[in-house]
DNA sequence: TTTTGTGAAACGCTTCACAGCT
DNA sequence: AGCTGTGAAGCGTTTCACAAAA
C-alpha cells in the first residue's frame, strides 16, 4: 500500500464510490469483485489489484462491506472533507460548470468564479457564486481555501491564467481550453480537451466505412 | 498502413493538427518529429511511429512538410467534410457546448438541439442553435445528416436518451453524463466525466501532502 | 549531416491462475 | 464452497537505437 497508483486506478476508484454510493443507498450491505467488475464491464483481478493498493479492503469468502469500502474510498479520494474550487472564465462554459450538480453532490463547493471583463465582475451565477476580478485571484483563493481551479476562458489566454492560479499557491488545475499547458512540478493538471474528444469521434466515422469516405 | 490505431494515437493526431494549422497560418513550411516533440513533451520516436500507420508522410532529413501534413491529418480524422452535430439535453452544459467557439472551428456544425421540456421547445441558443422536442430526434438527425450527438441531460435519463440516439442512426456519442452507458457494436462511445475528473485532483491533493492528510 | 521509419527492448497495465483465508 | 490478494504471464504502448534516404 501506498506505493504508486496510476491514473487509470485512480479514474476507477471514483466509478466505484459511485456505485457503492447507489448500492448503500439501496441497503445492499456487500459486493464483491465480480458483482463490481459485471457492473463496469471490467475484469474482477483488476477491481482487486486497484483495491489492493490501500490495503486489504475485502473479507475472503465473502467480498467488500459496502459501506466500509465507500468509506474508504470517500477518504482515499480525498472527499471526507471541504474541497473549494474556483471556476477562471465566466463565459458560457464557466457559468455552465459552476451550476453543474454533478460537482456538489460529491462535496466540491464552487466558490468563486474570476472573469477580467468588468462588466461581469460583482454579478453572479444562477446558483449564486460571485464573479470576482481575476486580479483579486490570489487574495480571494487564500480567503476561501480554495485548493482546485477550473480553467474555462479562451486558449489565448489560457497560459497566463494556469500561471496566476500556480502563483495564487493552488496544487489542482483542471483545463477546458484547448492547447497545451505547463505547470510546474507539484501542481497536478488535468486537461479535457472537448474539441480532440469529438475529433476522436469524427476518425472513428472516417474510418469505419459510414459512405463518406473508404 | 490501414492497420488498427490506438485512441491514444488518434488523440495525439488532433493535438499534431492544431499545432500544424498554427505552423501553417505562421508560414512554417516544415516540421520535424523532434519539434513538435517538443511543444507536447513527447517522445520523438512516438510520433513518427503515430503518423507511420498512415503511410511514409515525412521527408528523411527534411521532416514533415506542413502543409501537406495538416492536409492530411484532416483527411485521417475525416475533418474534410461537414460534420453535423446535435447536442441532447438544453439545460446549462447543452447551451455553454451549442455555443463553444473551438467547434465550429474545426469545421463541426452544431445543427441542432434537443430537450423533452414544452418550455424549451422553440427557443434558440445564444448562437441562434434551435431547440428540438426530444421526440423529433430521429426525423431532424436524418434531415439534416446529423452524424454526431452529444449527450448532456442528467444522468437518470442517459441511457434512455442514448438508446434513442442509436435508434436515429447515429454512429458516434460523446457523452458527459456521469455512469456507465451500453451502446451497440458498431457505435462509437465517447465519455467525458467531470466528476472524475475533479476527484483525480482530490485524490492527488489528498495524497501527495497538502498538510490536510499525510 | 539531418531526420525519417522501424525492428527490438523496455515498460506498464491487465488478465490469468491459484494459494490462502473465512 | 466462495472470494480475496497476488506472483507470473500476456499484451499493448512507448522508447531506444540504427539502417536508409535526402
Amino acid at each position: 500500500m501506498g506505493d504508486q497508483v496510476s491514473e487509470q486506478t485512480t479514474n476507477r476508484l471514483s466509478l466505484y464510490l459511485r456505485f457503492l454510493n447507489e448500492l448503500d443507498a439501496d441497503g445492499v450491505r456487500t459486493v464483491s469483485s465480480k458483482v463490481l467488475a459485471e457492473q463496469f464491464a471490467l475484469n474482477a483481478a483488476l477491481i482487486r489489484k486497484d483495491l489492493s493498493h490501500f490495503g486489504d479492503l475485502g473479507v475472503r469468502g465473502v467480498g467488500y462491506v459496502v459501506k466500509d469500502l465507500r468509506q474508504r474510498l470517500r477518504q482515499i479520494l480525498g472527499l471526507d472533507r471541504r474541497l473549494n474550487v474556483a471556476i477562471i472564465g465566466a463565459g458560457n462554459l464557466g457559468f455552465a460548470l459552476a451550476d453543474y450538480p454533478g460537482f456538489r453532490q460529491e462535496g466540491f463547493r464552487i466558490v468563486a468564479l474570476f472573469d477580467s471583463l468588468p462588466g461581469k465582475v460583482g454579478r453572479r451565477s444562477r446558483s449564486g457564486v460571485l464573479i470576482h476580478d481575476s486580479r483579486e485571484l490570489e487574495r480571494v483563493a487564500r480567503r476561501e481555501g480554495i485548493t482546485i481551479a477550473v480553467i474555462a476562458v479562451p486558449a489565448a489566454s489560457a497560459q497566463m491564467v494556469v500561471n496566476t492560479v500556480v502563483e495564487a499557491g493552488i496544487k489542482a488545475v483542471l483545463n477546458f481550453s484547448p492547447g497545451a499547458l505547463r505547470v510546474p512540478p507539484g501542481v497536478k493538471l488535468k486537461s479535457v480537451d472537448l474539441t480532440v474528444s469529438l475529433e476522436s469521434l469524427s476518425f472513428y466515422l472516417a474510418s469505419s466505412g459510414d459512405g463518406a469516405r473508404m
